[in-house]
DNA sequence: TAGGTACTAATTGTCAACAATATGCAATGT
DNA sequence: ACATTGCATATTGTTGACAATTAGTACCTA
């Protein structure tokens, strides 16, 4: 009997087009427009247009911009409309500050609490990443440094810490990260403080964890609010806005 | 000429009667219906129902449960419709974990950045709540503590941070509190720890203050806790699900 | 020319109807 | 009695139209 195609069997042939949501396909793809600043940083979001270019309506297209202002992306004024997140070097600092606070507390509990599971696909992810250094496969360095944080965070084992770091500030930081990125070779070094949090994780010793992870975030800190200032520099110097 | 209404001149009639949004009005009144309860904590809610509770259509109503799941006192799940944020033990730990860690920080950074107007306010409502302490008006307690950290946060001077707090995890903070309260004579203690902080916030001693706060918030945390599993006690026994 | 004012156009907020999905229940067969 | 199937109901997802508000523009006045 049956062979009859069940709604579970078409999933054969369609493969991941399960019953998803149209805010789930669309946010993503507005998310990395933003991210890399194809909707540029500041400018202002027509629903109208943005809806029409996914085509999709007004209403999703509302739902999405309400959850990219969650993760900091969008900032929303009621009736004037959403705009994507500037880029300044206040909330530069700002943001690193706190999330300095948050990753550390997130080394700290990993070190305590990580399996050893996890521990095993931190060590494989520190290799390629240092394989990929030898390639000079900066994409992969990108990625690779976000996961990286992604599953030190994942091993701390606090859900609420992790819907903080990685449902609020992260794709903000990527995107200061992806728009201010100087192509030195800040990745070597950056690789290796990668290989001493592992190991200090490794060997239970919290304390040390974080505090080289304290370190190594306020080295890309400086790192960002360097390019930053003379990416703003540029700009303003572009745009004589007034004459006087 | 012409003494004829303009929409501005209305405003004289309905005072702050402004041209808010509908999610807006109706936010508030969802927010303190969970907090309190009178949605009880885990329970479904109904869009459709809830939206002619308060006279409104479903558009906003769904706007307004996405805010309340930034705020996390809501929980989503796509084509299976919105809950009331569940309380347990578990939660309750991560929340304080991070909470502690937060704020701690904004008391951190309040003890260098604070201005000496904001410094006042913070007397004026420490002497305010040892005031109602002796009149016994527990209502006011509870407002005014929130209020007490809020104000520190405030004072920490990082957007971020106050973000994170205040439109993130305080409102469920809020419901663990309400929800979770013993009358014993905690209010007592706390009010005299409350002084210390401010004593070593006016002092600019950073570290102490943080050092103060930290073991603040572990009290409350271990009040909000006995409590919570004395209640969980009761309604697993009054609800005898599997008579084996 | 500067500043303010009525008007028009563009944009956001709200609603009600429709489509897609999940839930509950009765019937059926083993 | 138990699990499974199929249908009817209830709930959520999506859309297009309409209302309310803001932004832009031409005009007028001092």
């Amino acid at each position: 009997m049956g062979q009859a195609l069940s709604p579970q069997d078409l999933s054969e042939f369609t493969p991941q087009e399960k019953s998803i949501t149209l805010v789930e396909q669309v946010l993503v793809q507005i998310q990395t427009s933003i991210i890399k600043g194809e909707l540029p940083a500041g400018s202002k979001i027509n629903e109208q247009a943005l809806a029409e270019k996914y085509g999709i309506s007004r209403g999703p297209t509302r739902e999405a911009l309400q959850l990219l202002e969650r993760q900091r992306l969008v900032v929303r004024v009621p009736h004037i409309g959403a705009r994507v997140a500037a880029l300044t070097v206040e909330e530069l600092n700002d943001l690193y500050e706190l999330r300095s606070t948050l990753e550390v507390m997130a080394c700290e509990l990993a070190a305590k609490r990580i399996t050893e599971e996890q521990l095993n696909n931190l060590w494989q992810l520190l290799e390629r990443q240092e394989a990929a250094l030898n390639d000079g496969d900066s994409y992969f360095q990108q990625e690779g440094d976000v996961d990286f944080h992604y599953q030190i965070i994942r091993a701390s084992g606090n859900r609420h810490l992790q819907e903080t770091l990685i449902g609020g500030l992260y794709h903000l930081l990527r995107m200061y990260r992806y728009q201010c990125t100087n192509n030195s070779r800040r990745p070597v070094r950056a690789i290796a403080e990668h290989r001493r949090i592992v190991e200090a994780i490794a060997q239970r010793d919290a304390e040390l964890a974080g505090l080289l992870m304290r370190r190594h975030i306020e080295q890309g800190r400086q790192n960002t609010e360097q390019r930053l200032k003379q990416l703003q520099a540029q700009t303003l110097a572009a745009k004589p806005q007034n004459v006087c």
